[in-house]
DNA sequence: GTAAAAATCCAAAGCGCTTTGAATATTTGT
DNA sequence: ACAAATATTCAAAGCGCTTTGGATTTTTAC
């Protein structure tokens, strides 16, 4: 049954039922009345194809999804896109996924800019100088990146101020007389990495000291990076005595390390981990509670999904761009350096 | 730059440029090469929706997501979609997640049914009497089930032996001298959860034992769940000496609860935990290396999406219905219960 | 060289919807 | 009651592609 078929039926022209569905005023009450009635008896559901030919809009969000890379940010990414749906149904869009193979990534942003089959889209997990941002910065579909990049072009963005979140937790460490303080952080070609990087080394220097290249390890967001990151810390020959981590994943496999050591967390050793706000992780359940500093990757969905539809709206790149402040929350997993 | 300017452009007929890029054979051997330069030059890409609106084919797979229920399951989620990511990019597809409210959820499915949006969906997590399936089974799009659930007409479903996996890893703890075993297991609601529930059963029977209600509690798949059950359980009078349990995560939680009591996982009470195949959460790098029931959850997405194009091709439903076995791996996390 | 066969190419219809511009019906003002 | 204004409705064009059926050109067979 379609939309012919449906007007036929009710002696209308598909004109008027098209526009008693879709709510214009140009049409009687009892009309409206009958035609909604009618739709529903049959069941009508408008062809989606044609109404986006028609309209030349999608009410499509897209998200290019390498298969390979970033897998590790699966479990993340679950997450996200809860936050990003739950905006996104309140205004009946729809997400489309493509997954591609990195080497043809470029392309399918390509493809997607002039093939009509999304409104805008969603950059993630950007590296330091990313290809995808330059390309989509000079094209006019309307997209947003969660995170940040070089590029000589204006783009908008949303992110979480990394470098202040690794500085609050680096400094709230030397406060307590660490300084040996390691980082377990993913590699530094993305750019959230370096933000912490950055964050943690000036902490470091602005307490007058220097970090040293023992102490940051980099790999993966995973358990596994955790585990062998802090083995590796623990057979230095001067091993930290506080450790700051980049996931919650991750930090489980330092807890593990830790406890095979017998140290003890908050004691003589200190631990502070970034929560994304993972609802099956909860930090401060785990013993002991974590000290974290967190920022919610499901509400960063969600606004960001706020924040696209803005742009497909019409609202200026240069207007789009927001740094979510992180907070350090204090618990039992960190604590004065241990005289000796 | 759409069909018809790349046409007279080129200063031939929409059909023939259309038939070139499609790769038809009528079509001479230098004018093919003209068109498929002229395209590249002008990176010319076929407006999708038009596509789609001419061959019905939309060339993508659907997902409903209820936004709030089942948040439970989005790391797991994000790890299906990448097996199920990496299917559908060899073959060109993409996926639409739909996300909706729990209310709407049926409505959603009959929209979709109804607007050729996907050319087939994907549901998951079922529950015992799943109405979506009940829909779909009489609709005539194309679907597939991950999982099984009641329903009196047929329909197509892929799925792992649940029940088996945890009849094996409970008769292995039986044989172990075990008698006093726990599950830690999803909401019975869910079909799996009830599977596993079986399983378990089942072995406690064929032990010549009985399954006790104090030993089996249920909760979301999540630390926290893992948590407090175990804190549960240790307040029993009778104290399990096993404990068997749905997910990795909830494992975690567990196996905090126990190193918290000083009890010592593989010698004091053994633990056998469901494995996806998250990997950032290797079981055999935990401590001690987790005993597991395992399946691979990025395989089953690759595999669905197989099995569901199948079904578009015309497969017939009855035709499509898989039960994967799955493995016990035995490691350190389980021994011999300790006589007193 | 010519008719038949094969290879190319094209005009036009159609996919199911929206939307413009015009036509018809109903109200309103006086 | 009648013109003017307003409210409803409609026919038809158009979105950008595919595909049918036919026209044209080239090749093959003799």
């Amino acid at each position: 049954m379609n939309l012919k078929d449906l007007a036929t039926h009710l002696g209308l022209s598909q004109t008027t039922v098209s526009r008693a569905l879709n709510g214009f005023p140009e049409v009687g009450a009892k009309t409206r009345k009958r035609v909604l009635e009618a739709a529903e008896e049959f069941q009508y559901r408008p062809n989606s194809n044609a109404k986006r030919l028609a309209t030349g809009k999608a009410r499509t969000i897209g998200i290019i999804f390498p298969s390979e890379r970033n897998l590790l940010i699966e479990p993340l990414f679950g997450e996200f896109l809860g936050g990003l749906g739950s905006f996104v149904m309140e205004h009946e869009y729809e997400i489309a996924i493509t997954p591609t193979t990195s080497v043809r990534e470029l392309d399918a942003y390509a493809a997607m800019a002039r093939s009509g089959r999304v409104d805008g889209l969603i950059v993630s997990s950007p590296v330091v100088k990313d290809p995808r941002v330059a390309f989509l910065a000079q094209s006019n579909l309307p997209f947003i990146l969660h995170g940040r990049t070089q590029c000589s072009h204006i783009y908008p963005w949303m992110d979480i101020d990394n470098e202040n979140a690794f500085y609050k937790a680096t400094h709230y460490l030397t406060d307590l007389g660490h300084s040996k303080i390691a980082l377990v952080n993913e590699k530094p070609d993305l750019t959230f990495a370096s933000h912490r990087y950055a964050g943690y080394n000036k902490a470091l220097t602005d307490a007058g000291l220097r970090a040293s290249d023992d102490l940051v390890v980099t790999g993966e967001l995973t358990h596994d990076t955790g585990y062998a990151a802090t083995c590796e810390l623990l057979d230095l020959s001067e091993p930290p005595t506080a450790i700051v981590v980049s996931s919650v994943i991750m930090a489980l496999g330092v807890m593990q390390a830790l406890r095979e050591k017998n140290i003890t967390i908050g004691h003589e050793i200190s631990l502070i981990a970034h929560d994304d706000g993972m609802p099956h992780l909860r930090t401060d359940g785990m013993y002991p509670p974590l000290t974290i500093t967190r920022s919610s990757i499901r509400d960063a969905g969600f606004r960001i999904g706020e924040l696209l539809v803005d742009l497909m709206n019409g609202k200026e790149r240069s207007e789009v761009s927001e740094l979510w402040p992180v907070d350090l929350i204090i618990r039992q997993s960190t604590g004065p350096v241990l005289k000796k």
